[in-house]
DNA sequence: GGGATATGATTAACATGTTAAATTAAAGCC
DNA sequence: GGCTTTAATTTAACATGTTAATCATATCCC
């Protein structure tokens, strides 16, 4: 709370503040990330112990949910951009998780599949997953979470429209 | 959606699928990535005419609302970990956005302000940010926005109580 | 059918996330 | 008062986020 100046307490020229602004820890943006930091930190420790990162276990896991997959698909579906999802896909190859090949139809396209070592690897994380996710509903209730979960697709929804409105007012070029 | 087998197409051996779980792309953590995304888009272009990233701009809103505060407050304050904000801090103070002094009672503790060049351009981003945040609400409704948030809030509190259930079911000790 | 253009994927470069280790200063203890 | 322990911050090391550039292949189009 302190709002009072060092007075001459640095040697530095203290400074005016007070810019009328919204509360920045209340900006949805913070609320987001706040959320968002405290549903995964119950999940990094486990997947910590299998020596997966997050992004990793999305990729398994959406591997996992269809036969193969193309890359362009798959950064879609897991949320990750192509640098991202190209060099972590690099890394799960080398650990031998999963496999790749390229679309005979279309040889700038790679396809994507999990091996059976890579299904071994969910297997073995998805139960201790399952229930965290499980104590976490409780926790919230699952009424509330399914609508705070429709809540948020209508944000994206309608986020969508909006669609980076670029443009600065004062700075005419 | 074609979860048909590509039969020998490629020298490696396919994989038999379909390890019940939740819909991966339905999950809690994914839908918070989405929203949060899909928020942040809105604001990222704004921010990059300014030569400002994400976590420079939190840092220098949360520094325009207080005279001086600790690191370690800051971190709390803006959401960051140490180590990403002592780096932010280097680079902040190397521009000159901000100014550093240590704690005359505890020379371990690092004191921040923001500089008067630091307030110039938080004045020159502040319109556009507003603008855009004002945008944001009408689009998705006040009362909507408010409830959203006062859900994620609640969320937040709920697995405060949890806090990292730690050890694994079937890897005893 | 060959050159311009577009597309899928990767690489490059820099910023941040994340955990562990190192560094420096305080506090506690005897 | 010196020694151990604790605390604040930074550095180290590696993974990912983010944008731009590169590379290879496809597609257009004349």
């Amino acid at each position: 709370m302190t709002l009072k100046k060092p007075a001459g307490s640095g040697g530095a020229h203290p400074v005016e503040r007070r810019i009328p602004m919204r509360d920045f820890s209340k900006s949805l943006p913070m609320s987001l990330l706040r959320a968002r930091e405290a549903v995964m930190k119950q999940f990094r420790p486990s997947l910590r112990r299998h020596g997966l990162t997050e992004q990793q276990w999305r990729i398994l896991r959406a591997l996992a949910a269809v036969d193969a997959i193309e890359v362009t698909e798959l950064a879609r579906v897991a949320f990750l951009l192509g640098p991202s999802l190209s060099r972590i896909l690099r890394d799960l190859e080398a650990r031998q998780l999963i496999e790749r090949r390229t679309a005979k139809a279309d040889l700038r396209r790679g396809v994507v599949s999990i091996s059976q070592k890579g299904l071994k690897l969910i297997e073995l994380v998805a139960p201790t997953s399952e229930s965290i996710y499980a104590a976490i509903t409780r926790r919230y209730g699952a009424q509330k979470l399914a609508e705070l979960q429709n809540m948020l697709a209508a944000l994206e929804h309608s986020l969508a429209a909006l669609e980076v409105t670029d443009a600065e007012p004062s700075e005419n070029e």
